[in-house]
DNA sequence: CAATATACTGTATATAATTACAGTAATTAT
DNA sequence: ATAATTACTGTAATTATATACAGTATATTG
């Protein structure tokens, strides 16, 4: 699936906006009228060229027939046990999806972490919980991040982080700070977290 | 909001299937072909009630243009603050409402309640969480149940229940039992907790 | 008993919408 | 260097669609 350009990812938000706002897809006129073509004819080459790339399925004869190709994009992984080694997104650390419903979770979810131990009981996360896991979300001092050190994947509140030491707290007296240096260690910030899941109490 | 006919439910049937399978509403020669009109004028008097009994909105000049009035339905109310009194579901205690999407918490939710205070959290529940409540769920010893007491609304484990002897447990040290003689107090078991959402951490 | 609602057929038309054809111009691949 | 892609204007025709008008027949409500 080729890279829409940035003014075809434009068309393909309005459509995605428009079917959110009134139910369904825009016609060639509304796409114009909102971008400010002067001609249908212009949408319809960018909706053309959409298709080709694979975003949407033109239904022809079909008034608003826009469908789009979705259905990837549209699931949010559930990540059970991390293997060592490989990224953590790999597919067989894929447990399910689940469809991302926008307005449920505001938060921009990447994925979802399925928690293990009980490291971050004081602050209410618990094992088996699903941790909404968010890549681009900025990760500060105080935030509950997703950490992997030395290949082992890890949840904790970050504490310090300097270019030569990063401390990461559990949330639970019995366990002790993790300091790393990551001139020495490999550490990766994953993500941090912005929203947790409990399926049973 | 009047009830709908069994032709007319056959006919909005029709239009969320066919914006589930295709992204968009049918015409009327679509909703025609579909059960056998000869005319599409009868799906067009069909909408036209439909929409009278307030079901669907039809945008006048648009093709497809059938807007599902579907809200209420498909919302889950988040309760806030409980109005002491009334039932929980009043419309002045919902806070907002969320999509229901059926597969990202299977059990039956009927409504999100916000926790405030802190008499749960050695079981992970915080403040300002939501816990999805099921009224159906069947409540029994070790659940975490929404029990009005008095008219106060509160969460808590249920220990005990018998005729005259309901004890209600706090997950916090800090707090006592509450122990209550139903034949003596009001008290009603209004659902049961089966999910949790927390929108930051 | 009359008025209204339900459930259609049948015809017709204005307009909504897709879509083809003919251009222009700049940018990007090959 | 040449072809293809991107990004449009402008026009026009065909088809898709909404929707009004004129009926028929049965059921339900006031």
């Amino acid at each position: 699936m080729k890279n829409l350009t940035k003014r075809q990812e434009e068309i393909l938000n309005l459509i995605k906006t428009h079917i959110l706002d009134l139910g369904f897809p825009p016609t060639r006129a509304d796409i114009a009228r909102s971008l400010g073509f002067k001609s249908p004819n212009a949408a319809e080459q960018h909706l053309r060229a959409i298709e080709k790339k694979g975003f949407i399925k033109i239904l022809s004869g079909a008034s608003r027939g826009i469908v789009l190709n979705d259905s990837e994009n549209d699931q949010i992984p559930v990540i059970g046990l991390v293997a060592a080694g490989g990224p953590i997104l790999a597919e067989e650390n894929v447990e399910k999806t689940i469809p991302r419903s926008n307005n449920l979770l505001s938060s921009d979810i990447d994925y979802y972490l399925r928690v293990k131990g009980d490291s971050m009981v004081d602050i209410g996360i618990f094992e088996e919980d699903l941790i909404g896991v968010s890549k681009s979300a900025n990760t500060k001092v105080g935030s509950v991040v997703v950490a992997r050190i030395n290949n082992e994947v890890t949840v904790k509140t970050l504490i310090e982080m300097t270019q030569n030491k990063v401390v990461l707290r559990a949330e639970n007296q019995e366990y002790e700070d993790i300091i790393v240096n990551p001139e020495v260690e490999e550490l990766a910030i994953e993500g941090s977290c912005v929203a947790l899941l409990r399926e049973s109490i």
